[in-house]
DNA sequence: CTGGGCGTTAGTTGT
DNA sequence: ACAACTCCACGCCCAG
């Protein structure tokens, strides 16, 4: 292949070691006729295009030689079959008809959340994008006008947000335009504050949680043949996923790019939904019901111990709380930026403009599992801790790194704490040596590893014994007792060998741990992959080998974000992807 | 040393 | 079937 040249800017990038022909590049743009041109030191050209010719010939025959053509033909032919074969789910969100052919319609919420009495101002239908309503226009267009606007698009001034402001948040392009989506939100936040009663008296007479004896029995059980267990949670791509941790209800929840957040009651069933949609009580939405909590990607999902409260952390700079028993989205935390409006705010000042987001959280479990208390990184390289106990207040700000921080993870230890991100390095820190605020950036942290390229993703393992991290050097680093360890770590326990090059287009790959009831010996993690057919891929923390790689129609597109189910008996592994589609392997 | 520009990547939706 | 659209990723090159 070293002999192939090509003349665009990106081959030579990718191909560093083609050979320039110097012939080719003196005589660029001389095609005069008294020079000949040398080519494989066999043939004579009479001018520069004959040869530039001769050699895509040479070329062409050399790709159908090395079999390239072939192969790529044969995985063309696979992939549009595979495509063919299964088509995108149904199940799940849809987009509303009259608004699939219009551009986005006047939210409902404008008369409703300014309060106003406007009774009769709704959307009665919608055709090629234009809008009937019924009652005043003028009262529609001031309502529209006067919607309050929101520091930094936010969905609201930050106040609690009721379970219908969140559906209706939604806009009209998502809501179920027969009016029973409301009732159907409602009936399944009901439904989800019963599962964690259940679940909760459950745990007040705890036996231990179940061992899984032969983990590879379990994991070759996984199947993804089910188009059930597919469906479509979130409009947009996906960026977070989490399971909620009641073992009696396979409920899950993603997060998506625009704020979206859908929650997936897997098990809900069907056909009773359905003659009760006849019956025109609740909608047909498969067991998915669709918040807008945020106005930016949701970049981490967390339930507390119980699963009676979800936190949300969006780049939109805030982190909300569903109570499921309150039903209400909480603001527990928000950035804002240094006017003096905002003094009283926990998060004053720490919006800087543009530049500036909330990366990810991770839940600070040292004073109860309850969700009180997280960690988050920004993209300037900063580290908050935020405890909402009392008036809540952010008792860490330090910065780590010129660069974004892309994950901050605490050891079961409770001081020391691992960050990774865009200045390619694993950092190791001990956050009794940190307080208050800092701008500066410690000069040494205890430990730290390079990867040469951006990491997506460090976590501890549940033993606190292992790290893993996903890089965009194309590995998976497992480190153990790194939290041991001191200055530079040279050389991970193992290196897995992973594409890791999402493109721009589907979120980027985290290998993330399965939280508890796995020995330290059977420590093993969940990751993505691009292989062909689509594959979620368990990997053993333990040797570094893939223990299982899931495969089956119901997973028809790449998996970005994964995880496992905390504890449910059976072992569950749940994978989202670019379109808003999540897969349930179990 | 920084920032602009470009290329890569996969899947859905519209024509 | 095919083109358009996504564009809060990141690496790399190159100009300033």
């Amino acid at each position: 292949m070293s002999t192939i040249t090509r003349r665009t800017r990106n081959s030579s990038a990718t191909n560093g070691a083609a050979n320039k022909e110097p012939d080719e590049n003196s005589t660029d743009r001389d095609d005069g006729p008294t020079k000949s041109f040398t080519f494989d030191n066999v043939t004579f050209y009479a001018t520069y295009q004959e040869m530039v010719t001769a050699k895509r010939q040479r070329n062409q025959a050399m790709l159908i030689q090395s079999g390239l053509l072939d192969a790529k033909a044969a995985l063309d032919s696979t992939v549009a079959a595979q495509r063919a074969a299964s088509a995108a789910t149904a199940r799940g969100i849809k987009r509303s008809k009259a608004a699939a052919t219009g551009e986005n319609l006047p939210r409902r919420k404008s008369s409703r959340l300014a309060g106003e009495a406007a009774p009769n101002i709704f959307v009665e239908s919608e055709s090629g994008g234009r809008i009937q309503t019924s009652g005043v226009d003028t009262a529609v267009e001031e309502a529209v006008l006067y919607e309050p606007q929101h520091y930094s698009g936010r969905v609201n001034d930050g106040s609690p947000l009721s379970m219908e402001q969140a559906v209706n948040n939604c806009g009209a392009k998502w809501v179920n335009d027969d009016g029973t989506t409301m009732d159907a939100a409602n009936q399944f936040v009901e439904t989800l504050g019963s599962v964690v009663r259940e679940y909760r008296g459950a745990q007040r007479h705890a036996s231990p949680t179940t061992v899984t004896h032969n983990m590879q029995k379990d994991l070759d059980a996984l199947s993804l043949d089910d188009e059930a267990n597919v469906a479509k949670v979130t409009p947009e791509r996906i960026y977070s996923v989490e399971c909620n941790p009641s073992p009696h209800c396979l409920i899950v929840c993603a997060g998506d790019k625009l704020g979206y957040l859908g929650i997936w009651n897997v098990d809900q069933d069907n056909t009773a939904s359905q003659e009760a949609s006849k019956r025109g009580k609740i909608s047909t939405t498969d067991g998915v019901h669709l918040f807008k909590p945020h106005s930016g990607p949701i970049s981490t999902l967390s339930w507390n111990e119980s699963g009676s409260k979800l936190l949300s952390c969006s780049y939109d700079g805030t982190v909300r709380m569903l109570d499921v028993e309150k039903q209400v989205f909480q603001e527990v935390f928000a950035t804002y930026n240094d006017e003096q409006i905002y003094k009283d705010k926990i998060g004053f000042g720490l919006d800087t403009g543009f530049n500036s987001w909330v990366q990810c959280m991770e839940l600070d479990q040292r004073h109860g599992r309850d969700g009180d208390c997280f960690f988050l990184s920004t993209s300037e390289g900063h580290v908050l801790h935020i405890d909402t106990r009392a008036k809540g207040q952010v008792t860490l700000n330090q910065k780590l790194s010129e660069k974004k921080i892309n994950t901050v993870s605490l050891h079961p230890n409770g001081f020391t704490m691992a960050t990774a991100g865009l200045d390619t390095t694993v950092k190791l820190w001990d956050i009794r040596k940190m307080s208050g605020t800092s701008k500066k950036i410690p000069k040494t942290s205890i430990a730290s590893q390079n990867a040469g390229k951006s990491i997506n993703s460090a976590f501890f393992s549940p033993s606190g014994k292992r790290i893993v991290t996903t890089t965009m050097a194309n590995t998976i680093d497992i480190l153990e007792d790194a939290h041991l360890s001191s200055g530079l770590i040279t050389k991970p326990k193992s290196r897995i060998r992973h594409d890791n090059i999402t493109g721009r287009w589907l979120s980027t790959f985290m290998a993330k741990w399965r939280p508890s009831s796995s020995t330290f010996a059977d420590e093993c993690f969940v990751v993505g992959s691009m292989v062909h057919p689509r594959t979620i891929e368990i990997f053993s923390g333990a040797s570094g080998k893939l223990l299982r790689g899931i495969q089956g129609d119901a997973l028809t597109a790449v998996a970005s974000r994964c995880c496992f189910h905390p504890n449910a008996d059976k072992l569950v592994v749940v994978g989202g992807n670019s379109s808003g589609r999540v897969t349930v392997a179990r």
